[in-house]
DNA sequence: ACAATTTAATACGATATCGCACTAAAGTCA
DNA sequence: TGACTTTAGTGCGATATCGTATTAAATTGT
């Protein structure tokens, strides 16, 4: 395959890259002050998958080092947005719960989101997206089964 | 609109934020050490588009801050892969260009990243990459116009 | 059972990213 | 032309990200 071939791949990771660069802004400037997606991904994903995982779980299904997690929940835990409980079955780790607090601030997040979202639903119609997100969960699937 | 349909586009920008961590990392691992993507995509885009432009253009072409692309140019010009010569029509300005050393560098970079595009190219086949590719864009452009 | 290996979490250091503020030059407009 | 506004670049400080190394606990293999 020659280059010519593989600079689509390029273009392709290029957007990909761009469009995160700018949603991560555009999302990130609703947030309040001090506050990243990263922090809002975390307890969004405690609410929508489950609480009571482990940070090396956390890590993996972001896909992020284990220390850049560690820092993110400590970020939430000094804002008493998680708090962490020993982990019963393996005295090394511990077990990460959002807590009232953390469920408000989710909640006022996507209420502060919404209109942004919403303005993209406006312009890019449901069905076309729901064609791509299984395509990009594949390339996803794909990139993260090729590291290991 | 519902949030239910609001969900569709929370999780298509979830799996762009994912891939966008994977590639990332993946491509990294084959650049030399100490070396970013962002500092292989400016030396690209001195190349595929053209250099001699300034720092302010080269950071809206990538959608970063100024201040991150003073950074990155910094690395580069330190490293003696970019120069800088004054702008000749603004005198608090100066253009970018890249040099042989950094023509080299991305050459190689090109070289060592081949094999994990090509990899992706296995297993997605270009027809369907191409159709997206545009949506993409069309995504960007419009978050783009949409953040001014 | 116990030595060797693996694993979970973190401390630490290096660098990246980004917002704010500042300086100098350019542009505007009366 | 001179005052005001805008723009290009950077210095600085705060925080994020990530690689390496460390500690303690779990697991493995004999």
């Amino acid at each position: 395959m020659d280059r010519q071939d593989l600079g689509l791949y390029f273009v392709f990771f290029n957007e990909i890259g761009i469009i995160e660069q700018l949603i991560r802004a555009l999302l990130e400037a609703k947030l309040p002050k001090g506050f990243l997606i990263s922090h809002f991904s975390v307890l969004n994903h405690l609410i929508r998958v489950k609480d009571g995982q482990t940070p090396l779980v956390l890590a993996r299904a972001f896909q992020v080092p284990k220390t850049t997690m560690t820092h993110t929940l400590s970020v939430l835990e000094r804002h008493a947005l998680i708090e962490t409980r020993p982990n019963p079955k393996d005295k090394r780790s511990k077990c990460v719960f959002i807590t009232a607090a953390g469920e408000a601030f989710r909640e006022q997040a996507i209420i502060d989101i919404a209109p942004d979202l919403q303005a993209v639903a406006n312009r890019f119609p449901a069905d076309k997206m729901s064609k791509m997100v299984p395509y990009l969960a594949d390339i996803r699937q794909f990139l993260d089964d090729y590291r290991n």
